[in-house]
DNA sequence: TATTGTTATACTCTATAACTATA
DNA sequence: TATAGTTATAGAGTATAACAATA
């Protein structure tokens, strides 16, 4: 809360952050690049063939949206294009009658599939490649712990800005 | 999914690479958030302040757009919104009369010192605060390595797809 | 001829707000 | 009244290709 450095990071914080983000934002682009080559899909449709395939094939709307933090509406519009191409289905949830239940579909397994090899290959030519096995634990470790740090964060497909007045 | 590892990744490699992408990809939805409510900045013209100001204010067009990952229009598109709000300002160059010389401007050195602050208290509180001190070392040491082996691999903004037929 | 930068254009993505229907 | 999802819409961002000027 001083401020030596920029705001109390140190230099060392400071380095990490900036190689963290620009080393993503490098993957991402070629990962990005590879998805589409290959499978005509853009990482948002990706990632959510990968939480769909990750849940059994089933997942509503919000879940889904929220898995991916995206608005509601956005999902649809991708949920949309996703349909058109064969890759999911939407259909009414029993329990629920304002629910959607959104299914992958073999097609969208089969693509999934078919994707990953080259995907995962852009990964480790990228991210594995220079790390030593050891090096890449400690990563793993980290990131992982990071990330249920951040999904303990309150979310933002649920109340972006409203719920202020009745 | 299939197993047998995917690709030969196995299981430990492909949970680092995605709890990498993950937390990265919330990290910089919240950074966006913050640089947009105290600055009115976007995070690409954030990076592209944060280089000009590392750069000690100027750098030519194509090594800015370079230095982000960019396309050279999409560049100039930015370059216009930044000059229009007087961040940046666009000048010959004396050695070669094709550069257009991109300077950062007092106020835009102003902006960035006065939205850093915020985004690194972001950066501490999503990336930081669940880290041990021993953790960040070591993920600054890895990040740096995995960056520039990144930086090592062909550019882009050179040749997109052309350069195949002299 | 190759390179720097801009322009024109077309398109994708994303979010906000309004709307429908269930709970 | 609150929630799930869709629609309409509007805006930002990005890239490709064509172009002008210089090397």
């Amino acid at each position: 809360m001083t401020d030596d450095g920029v705001q109390g990071l140190d230099p060392r914080q400071l380095e990490a952050y900036f190689a963290l983000m620009e080393a993503v934002s490098l993957l991402q682009h070629h990962v990005e690049q590879q998805l589409q080559a290959s499978g005509d899909l853009s990482y948002v449709q990706f990632q959510l063939l990968a939480r769909l395939a990750d849940a059994q094939g089933q997942l509503t709307m919000t879940a889904l949206a929220d898995s991916v933090v995206y608005s509601r509406s956005g999902l649809t519009y991708q949920a949309g294009l996703m349909e058109k191409a064969g890759l999911i289905t939407r259909g009414p949830c029993p329990d629920d009658e304002r629910t959607t239940l959104v299914t992958i579909t073999e097609d969208g397994l089969a693509l999934l599939g078919r994707v990953m090899p080259g995907h995962i290959q852009v990964a480790r030519g990228m991210l594995f490649d220079p790390l030593a096995d050891e090096d890449l634990s400690r990563l793993g470790d980290i990131m992982v712990r990071v990330r249920d740090h951040m999904r303990s964060l309150p979310p933002r497909s649920a109340a972006p800005r409203r719920r202020r007045q009745a």
